[in-house]
DNA sequence: ATTAGGG
DNA sequence: CCCTAAT
C-alpha cells in the first residue's frame, strides 16, 4: 500500500501547526479498478514529510472524528444525531456512523446536491482536535504519483502502520466529484481563507449559505464535506489526469476485493490495519453495489433513481404457503389421515404448532401422548420427535436449564433478575464484546478472549473454533437450543419467552454496521462475521431484526416530536440516532416500500421548513 | 444453504 | 420468532 498525496496544499509552512490543510486528492493509475480513497491521518513536518499518525495519534483520530461526531444527519431531522458527547449511544454508535458516512458516499452526484444538505454534525469539542494532524489522502497501493518520498514515509511510520501497508492491492482511486468541487481543483487551503471565503467555499460544497463565523467550525464542516463527496460515489467519476471524467464503465470498480477478507488481512495487527480492513470493507461492498451483478441496479446509486421510479422492485412471488395449522385444526382435518402432528417445542404450551408431515397413515391413528413436564404444565402433548433446530445440544450445561425447577433454571432465573450484574450474563457478554470491537476491528479474527470460567457461556469460542478448524467447537454450543423456551417472569409483569432475547443495543448497531458494508440482504455475510460472536441470532434473524429496523425507522420519525416517545416502549427504544441510520441505509439501498417512501417525503418537507441548519 | 416474505 | 417458498 501506497501512500499517494496527489495534491496537497503545503504552503503557509509557519502555520503548519494549527493548519487543516485538507487534501482533496485522489490518486489515478492506469490500473481501472476503483477504490474508495483511504483516509489517514497524518502529520506533516515542517520538512513536508508526512508521517502517518502515531498509535496514539490514530486513537486520537478515532475520538475525534468517529467518535464524537460524524454525525451525518438530513436537516429534515433536526433531532440531530447525537450532537452530544455525553450521549452514551454516541459513544457507542460512533464507529458505525463513520461506516454510514461511507455509505453517504455512494449518492449520486445529482443527488449530492440535496444530499449535501445534510448536516456534517461536527458539535464535537473542537479543542479536542489535535491541530497537528492533517487530512491526507491515501490510496490503496499503486505506487505511482510519488509525489511524496515513499521511503521517507515509511521509515517514519509508526510500527504500527507496517502491516496496513501490506494490505493486498486493490489500488487506484476512483473517485467521484461533487459538481461543486471540481472548481476545488483537488485541493484547498481552508486556513488561508477568510471567513468570507470560507463562506464561499462552505457554499461551493454544501450549495447553501452559512452565517456561521466560527472559522474552526467552517474549516470542519468544509472538510468534512469535502471528504464525503470526494471519495463518494465511487461508480460514477473518475479523477484521471487531474481532470473529472464521467466513469463510463462502471464494471471497472469490480474487482477480486473477495479474498480481503481473508489472507493477511485477518493476521494483521493493530489498530491501523483495523481502520484500513474496515475500509477495505467498504470496497466491497462496492464491489458488490457496482459490480455487474443483479445487486448493481437495486444498489448502485447510480441507478438508483431510474430503478426507484419504476415499478417498486419486484418482489419474490411466492406461492400462497399452505400454512402449517393448529392442534384444533389438525384434529378436525384428521380424517383425512394426512396429518401427523409434531409438537415444535412445549414449556409455553402455547407453542404448539403443527407441522404437516407428508409421512403419513393411512387410516387414522390414535394420537399417542405423553406427559409433558416441560414447563411442569403436565400438559399432554403428542408424542412425536420434538424436532429440534439447529445444532445438537451436547451440553451438560445446557441440559441442566431444563430442569423446570432445578439447578439451572434457577441460574437462568438468577441471571435475568441480576440483568446486567452477572458477569456471565449473556448481555454482559455481549456489551463487553461490542466494547473491544470497535466497528473497524470487525474484521479481525475473532480473538479468543480469556476463557475462564465463562467458558460455558462463550459462544464466541464456539465460532472461533469453528472457523479456525479446532475440533471441539460443539462443546458449548447453545445453552439455548430451541427446546429451552420456557417463559421467564419479566419486570413488567409479562412473560416472555426465556430464549427470545431481546435485542441488545450493540446487537443492533452490529447489525445496522452490517447492512452498511454488505448492504441490506448479505445477511449471512453479516452474520458471519459481525455476529461470528453470537451464536445465537441466525441470518434469519439478522433479517428480521432489520425488517423491524426498517420500519420502525420510518415509522417513527413522523413522529419524532415527541421526546423519545414515552410509550410502553416494552422492548429497548431504539435510540434515534439508529434509526435514522437505518433509513438513511435503506434509503441507499432503495429498500424503501413506497408507502413509507410517502412518509418520508411527507415529513421531509415538513422539517425542510422548519429546520434552519445553519 | 441462503434469502425473501408472511404470520 | 417461526415457517414456507423460492433460488
Amino acid at each position: 500500500m501506497e501512500a499517494n498525496v496527489v495534491a496537497v496544499e503545503e504552503e503557509d509552512r509557519n502555520e503548519l501547526e494549527d493548519s487543516s490543510v485538507i487534501a482533496v486528492a485522489c490518486s489515478v493509475s492506469s490500473k481501472e479498478i476503483a477504490d474508495p480513497v483511504v483516509y489517514k491521518l497524518a502529520r506533516v513536518v515542517g520538512d513536508g514529510i508526512y508521517i502517518p499518525a502515531t498509535d496514539d495519534d490514530m486513537k486520537a483520530e478515532d475520538l475525534i472524528d468517529h467518535k464524537s461526531s460524524l454525525h451525518l444527519v438530513l436537516d429534515n431531522n433536526q433531532t440531530a444525531v447525537g450532537s452530544s458527547n455525553d450521549d452514551p449511544f454516541d459513544q457507542e454508535f460512533a464507529p458505525i456512523d463513520c461506516e454510514f458516512e461511507e455509505l453517504l458516499k455512494f449518492e449520486d452526484p445529482s443527488t449530492q446536491g440535496e444530499r449535501s444538505e445534510a448536516v456534517v454534525d461536527t458539535s464535537i469539542d473542537l479543542g479536542k482536535l489535535n491541530p497537528k494532524f492533517e487530512e491526507v489522502t491515501r490510496s490503496e497501493s499503486t505506487p505511482l504519483d510519488g509525489q511524496i518520498d515513499q521511503s521517507g514515509v515509511r521509515k517514519l511510520a509508526d510500527p504500527l502502520v507496517g502491516p496496513a501497508e501490506n494490505e493486498p492491492s486493490t489500488s487506484n482511486v476512483c473517485a467521484s466529484w461533487k459538481p461543486d468541487f471540481s472548481m476545488l481543483k483537488g485541493e484547498i487551503c481552508l486556513d488561508n481563507l477568510s471567513v468570507r471565503e470560507l463562506h464561499a467555499t462552505f457554499e461551493a460544497t454544501f450549495g447553501r449559505e452559512t452565517s456561521v463565523k466560527d472559522k474552526q467550525w467552517l474549516k470542519r464542516r468544509i472538510s468534512m464535506g469535502l471528504c464525503n463527496s470526494c471519495d463518494g460515489s465511487a461508480t460514477t467519476f473518475i479523477i484521471e489526469n487531474s481532470k473529472v471524467k464521467r466513469k463510463d464503465n462502471v464494471e471497472d470498480c469490480n474487482s477480486e476485493d473477495k479474498s480481503h477478507n481473508k489472507d493477511p488481512v485477518t493476521g494483521l495487527e493493530g489498530r491501523n490495519v483495523s481502520e484500513l480492513v474496515g475500509h477495505n470493507q467498504t470496497i466491497q461492498m462496492e464491489g458488490h453495489f457496482s459490480g455487474g451483478s443483479k445487486t448493481l441496479q437495486s444498489a448502485s446509486p447510480k441507478h438508483h433513481i431510474a430503478f426507484e421510479d419504476d415499478n417498486q422492485r419486484n418482489k419474490r412471488v411466492r406461492k400462497p404457503t399452505k400454512r402449517y395449522i393448529e392442534v384444533s385444526e389438525s384434529d378436525s382435518q384428521e380424517h383425512s389421515g394426512r396429518l401427523v402432528s409434531a409438537v415444535k417445542s412445549s414449556g409455553s404450551g402455547s407453542r404448539t404448532r403443527v407441522r404437516p408431515v407428508h409421512n403419513i397413515q393411512p387410516v387414522r391413528k390414535p394420537l399417542v401422548t405423553r406427559q409433558d413436564s416441560l414447563g411442569g404444565s403436565g400438559v399432554e402433548i403428542p408424542y412425536v420427535s420434538r424436532i429440534r433446530r439447529g445444532r445438537p445440544r451436547e451440553n451438560v450445561m445446557a441440559l441442566m436449564n431444563f430442569q423446570p425447577c432445578g439447578v439451572g433454571m434457577t441460574a437462568e432465573l438468577v441471571k435475568e433478575a441480576h440483568d446486567g450484574h452477572n458477569p456471565q450474563s449473556d448481555e454482559d457478554i455481549e456489551n463487553q464484546e461490542h466494547k473491544a470491537t470497535t466497528a473497524t476491528e470487525w474484521l479481525q479474527h475473532p480473538l479468543i478472549k480469556e476463557s475462564g470460567e465463562n467458558e460455558q457461556y462463550s459462544e464466541q469460542s464456539e465460532d472461533v473454533n469453528i472457523n479456525s478448524d479446532d475440533g471441539h467447537m460443539d462443546s458449548y454450543a447453545d445453552i439455548d437450543s430451541d427446546d429451552n423456551i420456557l417463559t421467564v417472569p419479566t419486570a413488567k409483569g409479562g412473560m416472555r419467552r426465556k430464549h427470545h432475547r431481546p435485542w441488545t443495543l450493540s446487537e443492533v448497531a452490529k447489525l445496522v454496521e452490517g447492512v452498511s458494508r454488505y448492504g441490506a440482504g448479505k445477511w449471512s455475510e453479516i452474520k458471519k462475521i459481525a455476529f461470528a460472536a453470537c451464536s445465537h441470532r441466525t441470518s434469519v434473524d439478522l433479517k428480521d431484526k432489520w425488517r423491524n429496523l426498517l420500519r420502525a425507522s420510518f415509522a417513527q420519525l413522523p413522529a419524532e416530536k415527541g421526546v423519545q416517545n414515552f410509550k410502553k416502549q416494552s422492548s429497548t427504544p431504539i435510540p434515534a440516532p439508529i434509526l435514522l441510520r437505518v433509513r438513511e441505509l435503506a434509503e441507499m439501498q432503495s429498500q424503501v416500500s413506497p408507502d413509507l417512501k410517502a412518509v418520508k417525503f411527507a415529513s421531509n418537507n415538513i422539517n425542510d421548513m422548519k429546520s434552519g441548519f445553519l
